[in-house]
DNA sequence: TTGTATGCGTTATCAC
DNA sequence: GTGATAACGCATACAA
């Protein structure tokens, strides 16, 4: 490949000239063209790695998270990488490992100008303040770790709030939970949401009600089964993901229960299971891909220096109604 | 950050001797002592931009892919970026755009070391051999791109005859296909598995038994209720990709058919969604995962210089019996 | 407007 | 074993 400088001894310039050219600075239209047709003879194509040395940025982002792929992260990517080659930079994907340090590592190295960090629960919110310490540029989704480090959330509150509502209004008066980890913030949120959506509509709290998942299919199944075991089950079941909610379903087929007619079933999620299941499946849609398009223009923006302090956005949630509940049955 | 400089003065040596502590180079055990010490003190970590211009190779590879989420560009971003990073290597992930020449570019940039390129439908033959004419290191994951480029694949034409023969061998002899593009060349493929095994059995090929559609769960509605339609309906339907089979199915619950007892149905993939459905679905498993590890490998032994003539490696599907064609119902 | 010289932080080639 | 010094390929302050 050629260099800068073979193309300044082919245009007959110095390879100063030949950067302004490059880079959009004033040059007379002679020595313009001159350098163009040099640059197109030798299909001359800059180094990133010398410009990046040079600049002291490497136009490239990396992404963090505990997983690559799934309903989650698989879309978080996408709209992370989108806005980056709209503004032409570049995304490294990484898997967190146990070893913690690995984080810091592409940061430092300079090998990225900024970290997004998604679900950092394995990460730590040490690890992360750190690195905020030493004014690393970093954005954080879907997860807490204090007001000093932007982020960008979902609002987990709002979404259980409709989809319990949704169902009181279907006439449920007996709604049960599959939740995650009470650990998990999200857990909390959403259990709050559900709680204060009875309340709002005078129906009572009971705590025989919610079961502990862990997000996968066969805890949504588990939990189903003792919910039907109790004394006075329940008529609804909210789950707080898309396959826990098929979970329950499957645990129902199973007794020969029919959904909605037996028993009516939301999700969280909107994940691609939630559409294609049969019947499919009504449940509280996440704007997963616009939050890594968020936390990518966040990022953006913290580099080229238009944000300064650390902001907090929470992106909406979305009842989508499909057949599981019983309304709607048109789809 | 501190640089290779400030360690060298701290430590009372020369930059270079640093740089020998830091490769592991021979150096008397009092000067190793000395240099690490500092190394500490400066918190020392070197750049990693400075480096590769100066090795010329960047320690990063590219993935470009039409999508970078779904139940099949995840599970290679997965397997891809697991053996880089156990390797020391990064991973850019791009989905291709309708300009084709950025994909060139990160690698003219020398952003990149080498290229993995899956699904390279809308890239073109030509663009990729292109690069391979100018020695960039290239692997394609389910593509064919010709002999002079290496690449890892998944046997269709095996998945196909397992998927036909377990359903003649469950006593089925109509058995329908919903094919995926006859443009692609793995539907070309996986059709000749079809009519092969059809063939040892004796069973005869009946064109109107095989519909086209385009992966997707519609299609698969689409199409299995055209099959109905058909004077002597299919008995088995056998789908080149799980959306599809679960749009078969949904079209044969609407109707009021049952799953397999009425009707038996296939997938191809073994996605998340085949395992989630109800009834779970009997499919054909790609190895996806595996293809992103083998080709993230090729990768590397082509850059060590281990392999220097393009190989080509073939990975074997396996048929997963769940429920869906009425055999092995225990699940 | 253009050229010269220097810096960016490494590694590598020499000498010593 | 160790230390100068020259690349690596680009951007830029300063001169001209």
């Amino acid at each position: 490949m050629a260099t800068i400088n073979e193309v300044a001894k082919l245009a007959g310039v110095s390879k100063a000239t030949v950067s302004r050219v490059l880079n959009n600075r004033p040059v007379s239209s002679e020595t313009y063209a001159k350098v163009m047709k040099a640059i197109r003879e030798l299909k001359y194509q800059p180094n990133a790695q010398a410009r990046s040395l040079s600049l002291r940025r490497a136009k490239v982002i990396g992404l963090i998270a505990p997983d690559l792929q799934g309903v989650f992260h698989g879309p978080i990517i996408m709209g992370v990488e989108q806005v980056l080659q709209n503004n032409d930079f570049n995304l490294i994907v990484s898997r967190v490992q146990s070893k913690e340090y690995r984080l810091a590592k592409m940061l430092k190295e300079k090998k990225v100008d900024g970290l997004i960090i998604t679900t950092p629960r394995q990460i730590g919110e040490k690890a992360i303040l750190a690195l905020k310490r030493d004014n690393f540029p970093v954005v954080v989704i879907d997860g807490n770790v204090g007001k000093q480090v932007s982020s960008v959330e979902i609002d987990n509150y709002q979404g259980a709030f409709q989809a319990t509502e949704h169902l009181i209004k279907l006439g449920h008066t007996r709604i049960a939970v599959i939740s995650s980890p009470p650990s998990f913030r999200e857990s909390q949120e959403r259990l709050l949401g559900y709680q204060d959506a009875l309340k709002q509509y005078n129906l009572p709290f009971d705590s025989t009600m919610v079961r502990e998942g862990d997000y996968l299919l066969p805890s949504g199944e588990r939990e189903m089964e003792k919910l039907l075991a109790l004394p006075s089950p329940p008529t609804a079941v909210f789950a707080f993901s898309d396959l826990m909610a098929i979970g329950a379903i499957h645990c129902l087929f199973k007794k020969g229960f029919s959904v909605p007619k037996d028993m009516a079933v939301i999700g969280f999620d909107d994940s691609i299971v939630a559409q294609s299941f049969y019947p499919p499946l009504t449940t509280v849609r996440q704007p997963i891909m616009e939050m890594g398009v968020v936390a990518a223009r966040k990022m953006l923006a913290i580099l080229s220096g238009e944000e300064v302090e650390p902001t907090h956005v929470i992106l909406q949630t979305s009842l989508v109604v499909r057949a599981s509940c019983g309304a709607d049955l048109h789809q």
